[in-house]
DNA sequence: GTGAAAGCGCTAACAG
DNA sequence: CTGTTAGCGCTTTCAC
């Protein structure tokens, strides 16, 4: 029913980590203090010594800390003196602890250095510092045990709720009851297993790819492909055979390739491998289709040195359409997913959720688009 | 003196958060709560409630959690039973504020898109997790008021230490008395200011990129730099500049352009503006030095754009080594950044720091290299 | 308006 | 070996 969501307090966008009026006083604090030389700064200085030096009450401290009401404007300004001249920072952990909440969120990925992640990333962080969140990042290097103790950050009330990009962690999540958990999924998810999700329809934008590959008069058309485990895998892969199917074509097993990994490596020697003059030569591909862009530069690189030239001798297609894709000789044909509203559907999806635990969220599906360049 | 930083207690390496031998006995938790159907497993459950379930106290729960010594097998057995049963998990947020320490560890990158960051990260994952913390990774967007809002996350207790790859925070840090705060610079870095730092020697690295070029018969090499304002950027420059005086070359103004993004997309633009053809006949460079891989990717796609071919029109020359570098076309020269390494020695910087806060830690200057690919 | 006091969930003496 | 107890620093009734 409502246009957002509205988590508690913090509404209004605050870039500042729950900066209310109290920030404003103190900030360019001069550093005014009385302390020793290379005393670090006011190390353990606490409410209570606060509220010493103003001649307050702890109690008075921390209202005019949080900003609220019923504090006489001669007593705060007194505190607030007081916390300016002494460098005094809340220990956010102890308050923590007293309202119960961290105001963290932890996004998961498998691997940092796939450049896929940065957009998504980027979309949830904007979304949660909107509403006065922290975002941090975590890598899981697609490894279980990683995964896992990342989840246990947020039982252990480390942070407030995650999203995750792992597929991995579906499969590991799932043995773990932790659908009670708050956290969402992101790209790779399980519709069966009651976690809200955001993604793209991938098997229609396989088959988007392939009919485009199709349409360009291509009919061996090669998949390469990621670990089958992960559920956007099994679904292009369908997207892809039916495409084929649908049109007249019986896809050949030698088509296919799954590799585990994405990295640009990967993809250059799947396309040696795919082009080796091993094939029937009727049955050889005369158009490539890599599950994700860092493939598809890793194939075309592939392909480039085994002297077969894009797009004359063999069409390439990816998947994602990074910012790299536009930049590769030739740039690449891909399937753009919108990669800035994914991350911050999964955050308000998230938030969302937290605000309200019990209210189920839906799973969302965002709609992709073919970006048509010289590589086909 | 030492061999390594050990800090305190959780020396050896241990793959799970604190999971001492008291993780063993419920892993697998076969989620056996006697609670109502959808309850969120044991929400509010604390300490108390474990061990009042197992007829102990709060003290003997909490040594069994710590797998303290002083516990007879069968009162740890009951405990461990009740713990299973009940689903419970330690509340960190009340630990850390007992013990003071939240061992997280804090990496700022000022933009989490660039591959280059993503090989540091990893390194300081790797050392952190080695040593029992976390590490989470915050975007700065290179963004002053974002910076100094997760300085505060360190101010508050919330993280244990950071690492800040983040030229702009420098800047900003010093103005904040910060160099109190427990934080090492990675990567860029102002050696007078008194916080540890690690990195190469820009000034040779850029000086050995040249005369590279140089050797290979160029003299009129053009340099596409960063922002100016970057000490890493100023340094280059300089290797840049005078590399070129000694060679007896006078270099010429218009062969110097300086970019406030590293994206390829300023690559690719700034290589087209500078081989416009408004330059003097003899003055137009026939080798670039871009001062980073992504930069130099972009070089290339604009060069390719207006029809220049490398190496045999224009050379190319990069800086990072990042994973594509080798797989665009034709493979860049570039100064590989000993990445992994300026991650992990970062990260034991800080550990060291950690361990033992007055010790003045140094700054460190790792190897770089120069790896000569079809570019030049 | 302001203060006193009771915890949040945990760890660490200190007793027994 | 195990239990009792005193806080860690903060927020929040509930009085005054």
């Amino acid at each position: 029913m409502r246009p957002d969501v509205q988590p508690e307090l913090h509404s209004e966008p605050q870039p500042e980590w729950r900066a209310g009026p109290r920030r404003q006083p103190h900030a360019q604090s001069r550093s005014s203090e009385p302390a020793g030389p290379a005393r670090p700064a006011a190390e353990g200085l606490s409410i209570a010594g606060v509220a010493r030096q103003a001649g307050v009450s702890v109690a008075t401290v921390s209202r005019v800390l949080n900003a609220h009401e019923n504090v006489r404007p001669a007593t705060r300004d007194k505190v607030l003196a007081a916390i300016d001249a002494s460098g005094y920072r809340v220990n956010e952990l102890a308050r923590n602890l007293r309202t119960a909440e961290s105001r963290l969120l932890l996004t998961m990925v498998p691997d940092f250095g796939n450049p896929f992640y940065a957009e998504i990333v980027r979309g949830i962080d904007s979304v949660a510092r909107q509403h006065g969140y922290f975002m941090l990042l975590c890598d899981t290097g697609a490894d279980a045990g990683r995964e896992r103790s990342y989840f246990d950050l947020l039982r252990r009330r480390r942070a407030d709720g995650a999203i995750c990009l792992d597929p991995a962690t579906i499969q590991q999540a799932l043995g773990e009851a932790s659908s009670a958990l708050p956290w969402v999924a992101c790209c790779e998810f399980e519709p069966s297993m009651g976690v809200p999700y955001v993604g793209i329809d991938n098997y229609r934008a396989a088959g988007d790819a392939v009919r485009h590959l199709l349409a360009r008069g291509h009919r061996r058309i090669a998949l390469i492909n990621s670990d089958i485990d992960y559920l956007y895998a099994r679904q292009r892969q369908q997207g892809y055979l039916d495409a084929l199917t649908e049109a007249g074509i019986t896809p050949l097993e030698d088509w296919r390739m799954n590799l585990n990994s994405l990295d640009y490596e990967a993809g250059a020697s799947a396309a040696a491998v795919l082009m080796e003059p091993s094939h029937p030569k009727n049955a050889a591909p005369t158009a490539i289709f890599a599950v994700s862009d860092t493939l598809a530069t890793g194939v075309l690189h592939g392909l480039r040195s085994i002297g077969k030239r894009v797009p004359d001798d063999i069409a390439v297609v990816g998947f994602d359409d990074i910012s790299i894709a536009s930049q590769v000789d030739p740039p690449l044909t891909t399937i753009a997913q919108p990669m800035r509203e994914l991350g911050e559907t999964a955050a308000r999806l998230l938030l969302q959720r937290l605000a309200n635990p019990l209210a189920s969220v839906p799973g969302v599906l965002l709609p992709h688009r073919l970006v048509i360049r010289g590589s086909t």
